[in-house]
DNA sequence: CTGAAAGCGCTAACAG
DNA sequence: CTGTTAGCGCTTTCAG
């Protein structure tokens, strides 16, 4: 039924492995037999066979993307398709194929990626959204199977990885908010254990300190990704005695949510309270008001993160290992001096 | 280096077949020996090779996804993540994985699907947002390759797909506009061979003859489905002479751009202008103000594509070929009654 | 420069 | 119930 590299041998009176040859660019093949063979794969509309290529070559040219376990979360947030849009966009230019794989339990994760891996389906692996104490990252080293980190894992220093500096992030988002004039600054998180959430409660802290405003632990609302936990958190927010004036939010989908509650209490922004996020996705333009956000280069993220996955499975050398994309303020209607009291 | 089938073999001093057979749960093996192989495969750390297995059982437990031609727009829109999430939720408990690709044109798309199918890398595709006279639909029906649609095709009516009813969706939504009062109504579409833009607007039609209303075709925008297209439209409606008073869009994200626009533009939603748009995706509800949209079900036009697809593979019988996930209105604070003149 | 032969890891008759 | 034998479609020495 379908053609194989023998029908396409007998065609052009070759043998398979000379067939084989001119597939791979074999550098010691004549031209006219070249030709020939061409010619027979073009008229019997020949196409290898990838799983018996790989399975002696053992190269796939397929990279699996291991989905954060609580995908429920990370899928509604643009962020993830724009990342994806800039992974396939390099591993397309590769001819490489991706590899998706849910699971919506740490232990389906830990057998999704082992089956991956042992059953010698792609050739390397990205994570994304690395927690801490991550176990998938051990497994992978115990194998010493190529990955790289879209993120950071504090427990391991030296891995293959691309991330922005989260820390500076929230400093910067941080400090936009005291030079408008604000004192009182309120954070709202997601799960404490994500990576990039505690890297950017960190460089909060440290803009607060260093203008020796106090860190208040009432004022950090952490909640999850999704965009009722904003609504939610303007709740709890506006219960305080002293109020904030002002929110760094760890992420643009809960800006949306926080604003919107902030609406509906009555209180408008910026002029009640001023609002600053992370990530900058297409929406937070469209925002009533438009969000001030840190743009972190989602697209790129990806872009590179696939890029530097495919280099190291081509053995480069003089590879740096940590990828760091720059962010940048980007300011907005959310976010203005405070009332005057 | 790699432990395979042969290993496990000997370690439990059966042959080969012997372990296939307990591997793939054939009845007539003996307990003991059973017991005997799965320990030798436990301590060992035996899996499978999937590319060995599938290159001689000719199925892959994959399936395919090849993304929209014009992938950089549809993939900023959180509609896609969505679908995907659906997508992925059922391949996960079906144990299937996907694969997937992209391309920037059409001639690399047409590539990517022959790579996909006469390379046997996957059992079936999923083809979403057809456009009129997709080529790729033609290539699949000649080689006879398992497919199924989300959305429809109108140049084969016959096809496995998992759809709304965008015309009456269409219908819905013009038609909630004007019993809210509502007679001067314009339409904001997008790239108009795609089949869903068509079809909503089919129903805008119907809705405006039924009850009489002139359908004015300067009223209908035609963009792409950017938020910036929203925005843009909105400057393209301000100047008609005689304005209309509400607009169905096609798409939330264009809502967005529209309500930011209108807003700007110092117009208020819905005391100016009402709005209605398509999707539900999860932020609309967050707009300010909320968007009144149809609901369309994206996750599980997501999960019902790949549901079909793999009941179709596994040959179940009494499979009906078309699926329609049923859409529903959302009456939010974007659409209100024509202010009086 | 090209062909013959062996084998990647697994499954599937066909005999026992 | 289990072992033997042949491949699946391709690459890769090793000879010519």
């Amino acid at each position: 039924m379908s053609v194989t590299i023998k029908d396409v041998a007998r065609a052009a009176g070759v043998s398979p492995s000379t067939v084989s040859r001119v597939i791979s660019r074999h550098p010691k093949i004549s031209p006219a037999t070249a030709r020939k063979v061409r010619e027979a794969m073009e008229s019997l509309g020949y196409h290898p066979n990838i799983m018996a290529k790989s399975l002696v070559s053992k190269s796939t040219q397929t990279i699996g993307l291991v989905l954060p376990r609580s995908a429920e979360e990370l899928f509604v947030n643009p962020f993830f398709s724009e990342v994806l849009r800039g992974m396939l966009a390099y591993a397309n230019t590769a001819r490489y194929d991706m590899l998706m794989s849910s699971a919506t339990s740490q232990q389906e994760e830990l057998d999704a990626v082992t089956r991956m891996v042992l059953g010698r389906r792609v050739d390397g692996l990205i994570l994304m959204a690395p927690r801490l104490g991550d176990p998938i990252i051990e497994r992978l080293l115990e194998l010493d199977f190529p990955f790289v980190l879209l993120g950071r894992s504090p427990e391991h220093e030296d891995l293959f990885l691309v991330n922005n500096n989260n820390v500076s992030a929230g400093y910067d988002a941080t400090h936009h908010l005291i030079s408008l004039g604000h004192t009182r600054i309120g954070f709202v998180g997601g799960p404490p254990d994500m990576v990039v959430i505690h890297d950017r409660l960190t460089g909060y802290k440290q803009a607060l300190e260093e203008v020796g405003l106090p860190f208040r632990d009432e004022w950090v609302i952490n909640a999850d990704l999704l965009q009722k936990s904003g609504f939610h958190a303007v709740s709890v927010a506006m219960n305080y005695q002293e109020k904030p004036t002002a929110f760094v939010i760890a992420d643009d989908i809960v800006a949306f949510g926080m604003i919107r509650g902030l609406c509906e209490a009555g209180l408008s922004v910026p002029e009640d309270v001023s609002v600053i996020s992370f990530n900058n996705i297409m929406l937070s333009e469209l925002s009533n008001p438009p969000i001030s956000t840190i743009d972190i280069g989602i697209y790129h993220l990806g872009y590179l993160t696939v890029q530097q996955l495919i280099r190291r499975l081509s053995g480069e050398s003089s590879l740096q290992k940590q990828v760091i994309v720059p962010h940048r303020l980007i300011v907005r209607g959310s976010s203005g001096a405070p009332r005057p009291r």
